[in-house]
DNA sequence: TTGTATGCGTTATCAG
DNA sequence: CTGATAACGCATACAA
């Protein structure tokens, strides 16, 4: 163990370059990548870091390159399984390309998304990846301006500039349907949130289509945010009267797992037998037994995946403005009668 | 809407002064808390940033204050529930005292905590949390010594330097115990995890040592890491013999989830009646009517609020090497027999 | 391969 | 209150 002094402080290039007898610039050159310097001249430097403490400072850096290799993830609520499980697999793709991801929270108010693009500019950051929450679109313009790569997840808005990462939820709606139509299920209803998020509106919309055009009506309803507690609610509204359905679709397994619960130990259901309920996003306690839900499955590895090689090509201009489309497939579990 | 010209790169203070015709310094003040400049003067500045998008650079600002008002938060699995909402909690708070999270993963490997704690140094993080993983003890050192405040949330393994914050597992895990004692269980046995994790132990232990000293043994099982998977596979050794115990507890909500649902999915058997189960942490889905677990509940906003305030408060230097620690109290639901 | 000099965008200091 | 100038820590073009 080398004794390093207790300085209080940050070592500099300069401090090292001094210990070790050499110029700043050996220093500097040591610690970049693909710059020529001798294999003595390294050592020396390298272990005069060593016992100073030294490490580059990237902010320093990034002031010359101009991009940080910092990248912002936008989100609320990240304590929500799905988001939470998006951001890990986030935050592990930015790591493997030598990024490194500094998440916002822009959670509540309309400024709150505003102050989190601010942010995001004001850090220099490489690229912002929006997981949710309304950004203004002005402000996505000036990001963009500045050279940004913005990326919005889920967040079909039909913006153009940013690079848009969605999921199918047309094609999953209206599949969702069909499976409870398969299943015999005849009073159907929806389980949606106020959050008026585009993508859960879109698979509202769709499933409610696709309702129609087989003649059947849907009774939809949004108790409130996209949470278990919605769902519960949900469950006591739909659930309580004599009507009840026989069928549900919740745009989030959140919801569905709420209500799940309701149904079952609210008003003594049969899940699957006497109700069959569908879900989405294939979050971890979906698969759980007390659930055994039956839903679409995000594809989250690909999609943080594909996301992550567009910020890691530095040829991935090309890409701005794009829109990839990911399949969400169906897991059946047992919440839906089998065919 | 103001027209940006499209100039692909970020626009410096020195644009600005030049549109605006005053000097760079004045752009400068205009955007510095507590800087003295005229009505006119600001209004003038603010027009011109607007029209070009400016934006401060926090990199540059930070060059020159020494302290770079980023928080590098370190984490192994951060999508877990409780792990997850410590996050989301932290990053709420640093954003309340103008901080910026910067989150790390450091799953996996002892060399991925420690180039974890590079990263903090690289990028001059005012401080450093700890949520999870095991940094090498010179590392910790050497943030300190470059006038970081590092803070270790749950990792008691008394190390000198850092700041410590826990929450009373000793006195839980001995509660824990009498908690079933109480209800009548008599064939009692623990629910772990490899990860030996510090607090995860004391956990253990403490439910051991009051178990001896009522005079019974424990039966210690761990499957393997701390999820909902090991929790199931625990159910399944410990319950598929004639001499099943009547009484569990699990150091963590997750494992207790996965316990419960092997006992009555795999097993049929039925909680509270044949079988008493007892969590920690108080993840949402504990409070799920599916689950109803009686648990310990960590003060996870209070801790983050504590945490957020040490960092916020200039003068909290006297707090290095403090040890804080919550207590965890116990919430009563539903997978315990009443008194 | 190595050292010297310059500039990146800010803020702090000092004159005016 | 305002403007000029010197740092901050680093990477790089250029000269040796």
């Amino acid at each position: 163990m080398s004794e390093e002094k207790p300085s209080r402080s940050f070592v500099s290039a300069q401090q090292v370059a001094e210990l070790a007898g050499v110029s700043r610039s050996a220093v500097s050159r040591t610690f970049t990548q693909g710059a020529s310097v001798s294999d003595t001249m390294r050592r020396k430097v390298q272990q005069a870091a060593e016992e100073l403490g030294y490490h580059v400072n990237h902010l320093a850096r990034s002031l010359i390159q101009e991009n940080s290799r910092i990248v912002c993830v936008i989100g609320a609520e990240i304590n929500t399984p799905y988001q939470a499980r998006m951001l890990e697999a986030l935050v592990r793709g930015m790591q493997r390309i030598g990024r490194v991801a500094m998440v916002i929270n822009s959670a509540g108010d309309r400024g709150s998304a505003e102050a989190a693009l601010r942010q995001t500019l004001n850090y220099r950051a490489k690229a912002t990846i929006v997981l949710s929450g309304a950004p203004p679109a002005a402000l996505v313009r000036t990001c963009i301006n500045s050279g940004q790569q913005v990326i919005l997840i889920n967040r079909d808005d039909h913006l153009d500039g940013p690079t848009n990462v969605v999921v199918d939820n047309d094609h999953a709606g209206r599949e969702a349907f069909h499976m409870l139509q398969r299943a015999g299920c005849r009073k159907i209803a929806v389980v949606s949130s106020t959050a008026g998020t585009p993508s859960l509106v879109a698979r509202e919309q769709a499933f409610e289509a696709a309702a129609r055009e087989a003649g059947l009506g849907v009774r939809i309803v949004r108790p409130g945010p996209t949470s278990y507690a919605s769902g519960f609610a949900a469950g006591e509204v739909l659930l309580s009267g004599s009507d009840r359905p026989d069928g549900a679709f919740c745009v989030t397994d959140l919801l569905a797992c709420g209500f799940m619960d309701a149904a079952r130990f609210e008003f003594g259901i049969d899940i699957p037998g006497e109700l069959c309920v569908i879900g989405f996003d294939d979050i971890d306690q979906a698969s759980w037994s007390s659930y055994a839900l039956t839903t679409f499955r995000q594809p989250v590895e690909d999609m943080a995946g594909h996301i992550t090689s567009l910020i890691g090509d530095p040829a991935a201009d090309s890409a701005a403005g794009q829109r990839t489309c990911f399949h969400a497939l169906p897991v059946w579990r047992r919440s839906v009668r089998p065919k």
